[in-house]
DNA sequence: TGTGTCCGAGACGAA
DNA sequence: CTCGGACACA
């Protein structure tokens, strides 16, 4: 237990060693938020609470495997296997495809990814006779995900629509949740709601839970959404040994439904509940954390507090202007190598925060110029390229025949004469008689109202991937999707549309990948389904990831919310500038204060040091206009930007707040 | 029906 | 500029 404990500073310790009741840690950036975490895991264990009744509540599934591995070396495997550890998304999955048939579920019931999403709310428009320039698909995708994340019905949103727009979105939320329903697969919400679900109406789950898990410990808090709350609090609502970490600072994810008010209103839910706050930073110098302080307090509605660096001066943080992206991009490649080759910095150090996802553009070009090794984490993943969404759509159709996305997307994948039209006459039909999609085709197939030799081969195509299906029930995923290629006949559509041997080889290297994939997991796994595969694939980003993650020495470049919860020596933030950061759109959405915690969170990613850059002027649209330095870059400074700042015209912004600096202190102290 | 070209809109984040 | 959709053609 001593050993335990040795190293934690005094509220740490406290955090800790208060086991019972409900617990509030504000966690701000660098203070040992994980070590508290495990720790306190790890000492719950050794008090003599059994793993079985610990729950775990991380962000991602990447920091769930993290925990548990310290854990392992800290209370041997056995226990760390034993506690339940993971996000809130693979927690409630876990339950519904245990208790699927109390939510009349399927048990194989499929998920829907963000892009089949899209394609369903793209569907729903089009047969809603609404056209996309009327209302985007993206703003009602994000739309649909609010209503449903604030547990408003279709007919609700119907009802209470202010607009033409709110109205069009709402019947295409309808339309769009009888597709999912229809094709028996669960969007990323619904993994909650189903679960609210389960635990609202039928108590006996709620009891066996509450019962089950008598310690309950959140990670990242200020990002819990509505429903999220509503299941963390269906658990604990009678032991109340509640522990919640988090740092309404940090809080990023506000778009995504994360309800702040959750972190900064903890007391209020939870009576009587203790209040621990981590403020040493043991990450970043003085200057950073200071600026980190600066910018941070401009904001209302926080709890009061405010960071100290426990690593003493460092250097002072230049804000540079540049003229242009390409400039800032070639600057910082430049100095890059340069801080290489002199053996100050490996690249493995640095990193290039972004706000937006074009942004990383520029930089590609240059640090490719410059021959400087970097990841780029985010953009498109893996799982957008056309070869691995067609053999996946494949898959889940095997896994799931309900699914009508799947079945849409590969009618004509191979290209087999089955075009808009076809597909088009099915959709109709199949939404008249409320049959399913593929039911719908066979049917139109056999009585001639669509013909051709086309038609009928892919319903015995079709027939022949209940073959498949077999297969995969034994656990047999490599042999599955080798046979599915075979099947399709992949390898020759791969050659035809890509005549280009150099595409051709990528995109071919793209379905191997899966076969990896496939291969790893029916290794790893106990009990390898073809279900289970798809599911590990489409929750958890950080499985598809090149495996280089790790020790490879190179540049990251990222964007701000994929930064979160990680450090580096040296971190560049670039495009500080108003309609970057803050984001245009922050404007009309009010959201201004979160854009303000993206910065603060850019900023106190950095260990050692921080090089911050605004552009005088940026290509849009091809065109290149003039920007602003951001408003954060005077608070920082603590100035006020002066009138004619963003003035129409005064093209090249006016001063740049403030150059690098001349004095430098002693450079000594930090260690 | 598939393919190619033109056109207009766009623009953030991700389990 | 760069994508996806619409449209025209083979």
């Amino acid at each position: 237990m001593k050993k335990l404990l040795g190293g934690l500073n005094e509220d740490q310790r406290r955090a800790v060693e208060t086991t019972e009741g409900p617990l509030l840690v504000l966690a701000g950036a660098g203070t040992g938020k994980t070590r508290v975490i495990t720790v306190r895991t790890a000492y719950l264990l050794n008090a003599g609470v059994s793993p079985e009744s610990i729950l775990l509540v991380t962000f991602t599934n990447k920091a769930a495997r993290e925990m548990r591995e310290r854990l392992k070396k800290m209370v041997g495997k056995k226990k760390a296997e034993q506690l339940t550890c993971g996000t809130f998304h693979s927690f409630c999955i876990r339950l519904l495809r245990e208790h699927h048939e109390k939510l009349d579920l399927p048990e194989a019931f499929g998920i829907c990814d963000g892009s089949d999403q899209m394609t369903a709310i793209k569907g729903a428009l089009r047969e809603l006779r609404i056209p996309e320039q009327q209302v985007n698909p993206r703003a009602a995708q994000s739309r649909i995900s609010l209503y449903k994340n604030s547990c408003v019905s279709p007919d609700q949103a119907i009802d209470e629509a202010a607009d033409d727009w709110e109205l069009a979105v709402a019947h295409c939320f309808r339309k769009y949740e009888e597709h999912l329903r229809r094709s028996r697969v669960l969007d990323f919400d619904d993994f909650l709601l189903f679960a609210m679900r389960l635990l609202t109406e039928h108590e006996e789950v709620r009891e066996q839970l509450e019962e089950r898990y008598k310690y309950v410990m959140i990670d990242e808090y200020q990002d819990t959404n509505g429903p999220q709350y509503g299941i963390m609090h269906a658990i604990v609502r009678g032991h109340r040994n509640l522990c919640v970490v988090g740092d309404d600072d940090q809080s990023i994810y506000g778009w995504r439904g994360a309800d702040i008010s959750k972190i900064l209103g903890f007391e209020k839910d939870f009576p009587g509940a203790d209040k621990v706050h981590l403020g040493i930073n043991y990450r970043s110098t003085e200057e950073i954390i200071d600026a980190a302080n600066k910018v941070i307090r401009n904001n209302p509605k926080r709890h009061e507090k405010s960071l100290r660096s426990a690593l003493g001066t460092g250097s002072s943080i230049p804000i540079l202007r540049m003229d242009d992206e390409t400039h800032e991009a070639s600057y910082i490649a430049t100095e890059i190598e340069a801080l290489v080759r002199e053996g100050s910095n490996r690249y493995g150090d640095i990193a290039i925060l972004v706000r937006t996802a074009q942004q990383p553009r520029a930089f590609e070009a240059e640090l490719r110029g410059f021959d400087i090794p970097y990841k780029l984490v985010g953009g498109m993943s893996f799982f957008d390229r056309k070869e691995v969404r067609d053999i996946l759509s494949y898959l889940r159709l095997i896994a799931n025949p309900a699914d009508e996305t799947s079945f849409l997307r590969i009618a004509n994948i191979p290209a087999r004469g089955i075009g808009k039209t076809t597909i088009d006459k099915v959709v109709t039909a199949a939404t008249e008689t409320g049959t399913g999609a593929f039911p719908t085709f066979r049917r139109l197939v056999e009585d001639g109202t669509i013909g051709g030799a086309a038609a009928k081969g892919f319903v015995k195509l079709r027939e022949s991937l209940n073959v498949a299906h077999a297969y995969a029930q034994q656990g047999d995923l490599v042999f599955t999707v080798t046979e599915l290629l075979n099947l399709i006949e992949y390898r020759s559509e791969v050659d035809r549309i890509y005549p280009d041997d150099q595409t051709r080889e990528l995109r071919w290297n793209g379905v191997m990948e899966i076969l990896n994939f496939a291969e790893n997991y029916q290794r790893k796994d106990k009990k390898p389904t073809l279900t289970g595969f798809l599911e590990a694939l489409t929750l958890d980003e950080s499985d598809r990831k090149d495996k280089d993650d790790g020790d490879n020495d190179s540049v990251t470049l990222m964007t701000l919310h994929s930064a979160k919860g990680l450090e580096f020596r040296r971190v560049y933030l670039v495009g500080v500038e108003e309609g970057i950061m803050p984001h245009i759109r922050s404007a009309t959405e009010g959201t201004v204060d979160e854009e303000r915690r993206l910065m603060y969170v850019g900023v106190t990613r950095a260990q050692h040091e921080l090089s911050i850059s605004y552009c005088a002027a940026r290509a849009k649209f091809g065109k290149l206009v003039p920007c602003h330095p951001s408003r954060f870059l005077f608070e920082m400074k603590e100035k006020t930007p002066p009138d004619d700042w963003m003035a129409a015209g005064s093209t090249p912004p006016p001063p740049p707040p403030v150059r690098k600096k001349a004095k430098r202190r002693a450079r000594r102290r930090r260690m």
